[in-house]
DNA sequence: AACTATTTATAAGA
DNA sequence: TTCTTATAAATAGTT
């Protein structure tokens, strides 16, 4: 959809996936709040960045979760563990 | 998008909203996929029932997480808690 | 499970 | 960066 079909990989140039991110991401929250909404599910959006942290969250006007993101110091533990907890 | 605009609220029929959430659930995990792809991120998906069970769980080709769902019993604690850990 | 009329999302451009 | 618009894509109702 748009002006021109776009090739799916990686958008070199970083302006460009920044506004890429932040049209899409409204869309899919959108969408997700839509299928929550109409099937009566609860729908939790987790973004991370290409190195796990936690970029953004979304869970819906109807779906509430607690998101506990834990680090661990490296080198016993090297992931982290995100914690979402139901409310 | 479709013959009609569809109104925002519970489809009550069974079926119907059956139907709805299979096709739309397809397009959401497609466009999960998508800006994961071009903007080089990492998106988990989590759909639960009106209870709390998980339904369905969804993190794209590039993005490997393990997903551990815990019951607890009533009534000391009611809640589930859904663990999360990057891979 | 396919089809297709329409609505919706969005890539470029202003 | 916010708004517009041409076009691609999703999907509601139908077969």
């Amino acid at each position: 959809m748009g002006r021109k079909k776009v090739e799916m990989k990686r958008i070199e140039n970083k302006s460009s996936r920044q506004v890429t991110f932040s049209k899409r991401r409204s869309g899919l929250i959108k969408k997700a709040r839509e299928i929550s909404v109409l099937c009566d599910l609860q729908v939790a959006l987790l973004v991370f960045s290409p190195h796990g942290r936690l970029y953004d969250f979304s869970a819906g006007d109807r779906c509430s979760f607690l998101l506990l993101n834990l680090h661990f110091v490296p080198p016993f533990f090297t992931q982290s563990i995100n914690l979402l907890i139901k409310l």
